[in-house]
Parts: C-alpha cells; sequence; structure tokens
DNA sequence: CGCGGCATCGGGTGAACACCTGATATTGAA
DNA sequence: TTCAATATCAGGTGTTCACCCGATGCCGCG
C-alpha cells in the first residue's frame, strides 16, 4: 500500500529520527519535512498526504490547530499527532476532535511504525499512554472546535482581525467566538481569560510560543 | 579518545535515536540507558561514566536534579542535557550550577554529536537556541516591585482603572508600568502578556484566582 | 554634586475589546 | 418535520488598551 507522508517536528533531531524510522515501511515516501505549524498546514493542504504525523508542540500552530485547519482542505488525510508531554484536557480534545491517532513519545521506535500503520489502515489509535491518561482523566470540555481554535489565536497575540484572517473568517465572527468562550469560562478580561483557559487545562504555554 | 556513555531519556524513540546516532562516533559505548531520574542518579554511580547524557524532563528526577545528586558520586562524569523546552529560569539555573552542557532539542543529528564530543574534550557548551533564550531571558524577569504588582492585577482581572484604585494610584500610573512590562517581556497584547509571563514563571496560574 | 533608576502623573490618539442587538444556513437527533 | 447546536455574519456602543509625547520628585551610588 502506497503512504504519502508530511511530517511536522520542530526537533531536527527527532524529524530526522522519524524520516529513518519510516523508511522501514514500504511503499512509503515522505513528501516533506517541515518545522512549524503554520508551514504544517501549507504542506498539508499542497501535498493532501495519505498521514500527517505532527508534533503536538510547535511554533505558529499546535498540532491541533493544525489538524483543524488542515483537515478543511485535505479531508482524506490521517493525523497522527506525538506528543512529549500533554495535559490530559488537551489529549481528550484531540481525541474528540477526531484525530485519528494519538501516542506519546515514550513509544519505541516499532511502536510509531505501528501506528502509523494503523491509522494509514483507516483504524483509530490511542497509544498506551495516551490511553492511560485518557482513562484517569475525568473533564470534558465544552468548547467548540471554532471556539478553540480562536481561544488559540488568541492566546498566539493575534488580535480578533488577525485572527479572522488566519482562519478566513470575518472578524465579527471572532468576536461572537470570543465572547462565547469567555462567557463559558466565566471571564471578564482578556487576562483573566488566559489565565483560566490555561487551568483549565486548555491552553499550554509551552505550546504556544 | 574512549567515551563510555550513560543515556538518561524517559522518551524511547529518541533514546534509541541517541544510541543509534552516537554509535557513528568512534571508541563511545554506551554503557546503559535509563528512562527516569532515580535510575539515572544510580546508573551513573555505579558506571561513572565519562559523559553522562540526560533529558531534563522525567519523571522521578529532572535533569538538573540528577545532574546536582550525580556529581557527588561521579565527579570527573561530564553533563549533557538535552530539552525539548524550557523555561529560561531553568536554562539559566542550570548554566549557574555548572551543567557542562545544555541544548535544546531542535539540533540535528550532527549538531548533539558535537555537542557530545565537545562536552567530553572538557568544553562547555550551550547550543544555539538555548544560547539565545539565555540572551533573550537575561532582562525580562527584571520587573521592579511596582511592574510586578500592576502585572498581578492585572493577571487578576482587573482593568487598569481598578487596578490603579486597588494600588492606590493613578491609572495613568498602572498604565506606564504595565507599558514597560509589556516591554520588557516582549509582549504586544494583553494574551501574549500573560503567557509568557507564566511561561517566564513570573506568574502562577493556580495561585491567582 | 550629577546621574540613573524608579515611581508617579499628565496630555493625547487610534485601535481594539466586551458586549448589545439581530440574522441566515447547515447539521444531526428526536 | 422540528428543533437545538454550531458557524457565520452584520449593525452598533462605550470602554479599554497600547503606545506616543512629556514632566517632577526621591533615592542611592560613584
Amino acid at each position: 500500500m502506497q503512504t504519502r507522508v508530511v511530517i511536522a517536528e520542530d526537533h531536527l533531531f527527532v524529524s530526522q529520527g522519524l524520516v529513518s524510522a519510516l523508511s522501514s515501511i514500504e511503499g512509503l515516501t515522505v513528501l516533506q519535512t517541515v518545522a512549524n505549524g503554520i508551514e504544517a498546514i501549507s504542506a498539508i493542504r499542497k501535498h493532501r498526504p495519505d498521514v500527517a504525523i505532527l508534533d503536538y508542540n510547535m511554533p505558529g500552530a499546535n498540532g491541533l490547530e493544525v489538524f483543524l485547519e488542515a483537515r478543511r482542505w485535505a479531508p482524506e488525510t490521517r493525523f497522527l499527532v506525538l506528543t512529549g508531554s500533554m495535559q490530559a484536557e488537551m489529549l481528550a480534545q484531540m481525541v474528540e476532535a477526531g484525530v485519528h491517532g494519538v501516542m506519546l513519545k515514550d513509544g519505541s521506535e516499532a511502536e510509531i511504525i505501528n501506528a502509523v500503520r494503523q491509522v494509514r489502515a483507516g483504524r483509530t489509535m490511542i497509544g498506551a499512554s495516551a490511553q492511560r491518561m485518557l482513562d484517569s482523566a475525568s473533564g470534558t470540555t465544552d468548547l467548540t472546535d471554532r471556539e478553540l481554535a480562536v481561544l488559540q489565536a488568541i492566546a498566539r497575540g493575534h488580535s480578533n482581525i488577525s485572527a479572522a484572517a488566519l482562519l478566513g473568517i470575518s472578524p465579527k465572527t471572532v468576536d461572537t467566538h470570543r465572547t462565547s468562550v469567555m462567557r463559558k469560562l466565566g471571564a471578564h478580561s482578556t487576562a483573566s481569560l488566559l489565565l483560566t483557559a490555561v487551568r483549565a487545562g486548555l491552553l499550554d504555554p509551552d505550546s504556544l510560543r
């Protein structure tokens, strides 16, 4: 089976390791490797790969943001997100958002290769550690996809206007989602919105840069 | 030159990649790989390696803790700490503590190999990205008492006007401190101010309500 | 004494925000 | 079919922010 892959990973050493590991999969072609979230969206739009392997923590846009945006342009692409560490809330969000594969980077090379194979074959897979985290997590977020996308954009310092340009919607729509998020989190200023979201595990300061 | 190495890295995939990469260094022997900080201390005590390669984020004890404890038993061992992401404050702490090498995981395989060589050769090395973080962090935590007070008030959701009432000063003064804090942290919106401050360890989301 | 750092405060501006009102279209479930 | 949830978008308002310019007074250090 042909497998065309895009890899998005800002740690060059890990990216090189992934390319090397994936070379053992027959019929697999790595179309492009990129090092930040914005480039990942572009590459996925351009190549419409079979599988996109995304690191969660990347500059410009994190793995979930890339997934939410890129799938609108490449609906057939299946996504595997790898992460070194992540809060359970974010893990739950990604599963709920429909990411096809999620695993922590504590997996071996063989486990990662297996994950790529499963995702390519149309199955949804969650790595063992990720599953354990999910099992022990109680909370579920009630932000919609778009609300979350707007929250992430705000957290990256975007004004409503530039968030609108980034997401391809009207500033009034950003305004609407922003207001909705604030109402849901009980925040009345941007500052308290941000800290409440961090506390709720909706934002990871280290993955937003 | 003989190089005996212990590797401590909880991400199995990365650990395997390191072993593979280091195999290209002539005369280098990987004595043991461990996956958490406590085991790292034990292995270093047992083997007294020439070089210990430590991941910063590990269960049990982080890279700095391992360094501080293990060097008491293996004073000849030289330490290279690798990290995926880290706050500048912690980076500064490790440099100050005397870790022989620090680099972010955005380096390529070649850069990591070079780092191991330099550390083994007795030199202290700081990776390019780590150095940039240290350079840009040198002034970021230099907030005055009043600036910090204003930052805290903002984080609690106060507008400039209500922060002024809280601190017994004019809103213009709040404005001045606020602008100064933003300049020092390089932020251009309230959102990025908050997250930058959290990342810099200036704000603790859990203690602000 | 001179100077820099800090705290304080004022004038001002245009952009941005927080929230009010309203609307249409799509989707999935009952 | 109906309805609720979601996404999208518009009109609007007063407040707030981010930054521009300027200033004085106090303190500690060289």
